[in-house]
Parts: C-alpha cells; sequence; structure tokens
DNA sequence: CGCGGCTTTGATGTTCATCAAGTAAAGTGG
DNA sequence: CCACTTTACTTGATGAACATCAAAGCCGCG
C-alpha cells in the first residue's frame, strides 16, 4: 500500500514555478486542502485502468510507466515518465476513466489534486488554462513523437535510440542501471524480451555498450548515434 | 494555391456550438476579425512541416493528412481528420514550428485563426480554455490510441481495423470510396504498398469484401472484426 | 530447498519488405 | 485528341528480419 505524506503546502512546493507560477495564494490554498501525496515502492500500482479518474496527478520524484492492456493479452508500456512529464495529465480532461495503468518503475512520490477543484481553478485563471494546455500539449507531442522515433525503427535502432534516451535525457551520463527489467523495455518498444536481450549482447560484442545485470555503460555513443539514424 | 473564401461571421458559423459557445460576442468578433478561411484542393499542401506557427487552423471541410517526414526517407502519416478532429491543435501550444505536414487529401476548407488573438482569448476566459483543453487533450488521446491500435497488430489486422473504421467511424456505411491510395495507407499503417494491395486482395477473394478501384464494400464485418482481434 | 520470475543462447519457421516486371489509369504537352 | 510520361496498382519470387519455441542457468523469496 503506498504510504501517506505529510505534505508540505503547495506554496513552498519546489514544482510550484514550473505550473502553478500563476496561481495567486488563495488559489494556492484551496488547491492545498484538497491535495494528497503519496509514496509507492517499486512495482507499486498508482491506478488502474478502467478506474474513474477523480483526481489530476502528477509525479513529484521517481519514475513511472504507462501501461495499457489489450484483452487478455500483452501489457504494453505506452511511455515512462520522471517528474516534470506529469502524464496524469492524459485522458484526464477527456474521459472520465483511466486509458492506462500508471505503475512504479522506481519508489516515487505521485501528488493528487482533486480534478474537480483544478477545473475551477482553470475556468477563474485563464493564464494558468493556457500554461496546462501548453504541457499536455507537449506532453502529448513527446509521446506521439517518441512512438514514431521506435516503430518505424528496426530492432537494432530501437535498443540504440532508448539507450541513448536514457543516457541523454534520463540519467546525463553514460553509465547507469536500466530502470526497466528485459521484458519491460520489449513491451515499450514492441519486440520480443529475447530479442532485446540478443541485441544487447550484440552490443556488447561490439564493444558498444558494457553490461552488468542491469547496470549499463556505453562506450560507443557515436555508434549508437549511427545506428539510431539506420536501424 | 488555395483559394480564399469570402467568410462568414463567426457567431454564424456551424461550428460555434462545437467549441466557441462559451464566447461573448465580444470575443466572437475579435476572432472573426483575425480570421481566414481558405479551400484547398486534394493534395494541396495546407502548412509544411517545420513551418514556424502563426495561426490556430482547424477543418470546417474536408479531410486532411498529417505527415511527418524523416530526412529524405518515406513520409509517415501520423493520422487523417474529419471536422471536428482539429488536428490543428496539436503542437501549436507546444511549439514555436509544425512537426509535422497537413495536407488536403480530399477538397478541404480549412480556418486560418491568429494564435496570439486565440492565447488571448484563453487567458481572459477559463471555461473557454476547459473546452479546449478537453478537445486537445481527447485528439491526443485518439492519436495515441490509434497508433498503438495499428502497430501492435500485424498485417492483416491493421488492415482490418482502418476498414472497420473507416466504415463504422467515417463513412457509417459498408460501401465507401477509400479516401487514400494504397501508398498512402501504406504510409498511414506503417507497412509497404505491396503488401497493403496484396492483403486487400486476399480479403476480396475470401468474400470479406468487394473492391472496384477505390470503392470499398465491406460484405464480411463479422470476419473483420475477428481479425482486428486476432490479426 | 524449491518455486517462479528474470535472463540468456540456439534452432526453427513465419511474417514481412524488397526486388522485379507488367498492366492500368491519369496527367501533360504538342 | 493522341502520343508520352508519370503515377498508381497488381502479382510473383526471394531473402532478411523477427517471433516463437525450447532448454538451461541464475537469483530472490517464502
Amino acid at each position: 500500500m503506498p504510504e501517506i505524506l505529510n505534505t508540505s503546502a503547495c506554496n513552498k512546493c519546489a514544482f510550484r514555478s514550473l505550473l502553478f507560477d500563476n496561481l495567486t495564494d488563495d488559489e494556492l490554498i484551496d488547491l492545498n486542502v484538497n491535495k494528497v501525496e503519496k509514496k509507492y515502492q517499486k512495482r507499486e500500482i498508482v491506478v488502474q485502468q478502467g478506474e474513474k479518474i477523480k483526481e489530476f496527478l502528477y509525479l513529484k520524484e521517481g519514475l513511472i510507466k504507462l501501461v495499457k492492456k489489450d484483452g487478455m493479452e500483452k501489457e504494453h508500456i505506452i511511455s515512462i515518465a520522471r517528474p516534470l512529464n506529469f502524464i496524469g495529465f492524459l485522458s484526464v480532461f477527456s474521459n472520465d476513466k483511466y486509458q492506462y495503468s500508471i505503475t512504479a518503475v522506481e519508489e516515487s512520490v505521485m501528488c493528487f489534486i482533486d480534478l474537480e477543484v483544478l477545473k475551477n481553478t482553470i475556468r477563474n485563471n485563464g493564464i494558468f488554462a493556457l500554461e496546462v494546455l501548453e504541457k499536455i500539449s507537449k506532453i502529448s507531442d513527446d509521446i506521439i513523437q517518441f512512438r514514431m522515433m521506435i516503430d518505424r525503427r528496426q530492432l537494432r535502432g530501437r535498443i540504440a535510440y532508448i539507450l541513448v534516451m536514457f543516457a541523454k535525457q534520463v540519467y546525463f551520463k553514460s553509465k547507469f542501471y536500466l530502470p526497466l527489467t528485459r521484458k519491460e523495455i520489449a513491451e515499450l518498444i514492441d519486440m520480443s524480451t529475447e530479442n532485446v536481450i540478443r541485441i544487447l549482447s550484440e552490443f556488447r560484442k561490439d564493444d558498444i555498450i558494457r553490461i552488468d545485470g542491469s547496470l549499463i555503460e556505453i562506450l560507443n555513443i557515436g555508434q549508437l548515434e549511427r545506428l539510431c539514424r539506420f536501424g
């Protein structure tokens, strides 16, 4: 079960400047009294596909994945998100039920804001509304972009792409722990688990990366980027 | 070159009730004097990927496609849109340049509203803002959904899926003219033109559809839906 | 200690893109 | 309006890319 945290006031939140900067103190207090902060362990489910949406939620710390199930079959990871990529945004304003599940990939802290209260704030503050609009627009665009980048490549290119992505956009270094299992990577980039492993091994043999379990070190980023372009 | 139309006043526009219902007459007049309506012929380009975004645009009549180019290579169709699926929304609020090209697939009428004027309206009218938010949210969601439905299926399933989509969601009948060439279908659902043709022929031989050029008649929708699920 | 989930490698067959080659349809210029 | 060119459509043959199956080692956990 997620641990409910003692929440600090919204007007002191580190995220204030990123989205809530244009709110008055009164508006912040209003959001504040109608919010909950919860901590999730790795693999804990935050929301289930199909559940009713009651809150607007965003990620304060950690890493989560957005999962879609089809029938009884495989799960597909639509995207993974760090703080500031408020994936909670998605569907929130157009659906009354979650279209995807959200699961913590690392220990994560999520902030839940009552959706009706937030909608009211939007109605009352157009400047805030425009900022939310810009954010949601960017996030959606990024996801569409990502899916296209992945789906048009072949397998080597896909693996190269996410390795470069993790190194350059998530961890900002060439040596990092892959937060996803091989199976999850497969679900994220639409291929079989076996081939994820096979291609990682190939890269290892070609001295492009070093592997030790989930610890990855990129040795030849240039080669990876070339594979991104031509894979 | 697109023909510039004599535009009727926004407050008499058939689309008013769909999005602009919560605007005051003054706000509508403001949008009205800052808008242009243009008619495009089949295959005419509305905007080019990379162009600066100056206007918010939406489709009044016709059918358009959203195209992404990568390098010198193939074109990929991200989605096609009828009126009300204001694809113009995408990127408009998060980017200053178009991330995709828009091309008319059938003769189409587009309405261009000055983006700064629209943004001002959003800032001043939170209720309107929330409606725009709901719309953009829905459109993005639909695109992500569509791409997932397509990319996780194999070829027969993909073809089945778009045939059912056109029949049930676009034309509302089992006999219709496919608005896309075989090549465009291939670009939309990420496969080779040859295989689009091959699978359509297969469906014809199995008496699932009847084909006469771009005229398609679905004879066995149940079978198509089965292929959607298991393809 | 044994069980289940994750990882790894090899072998096999299917799915699919690509190449080739030809027909039909649709523009284009004289 | 007809020859010419281009674009769309179609079918078959071939090989590459990929999923799937099978088997075995590994690790954490009850």
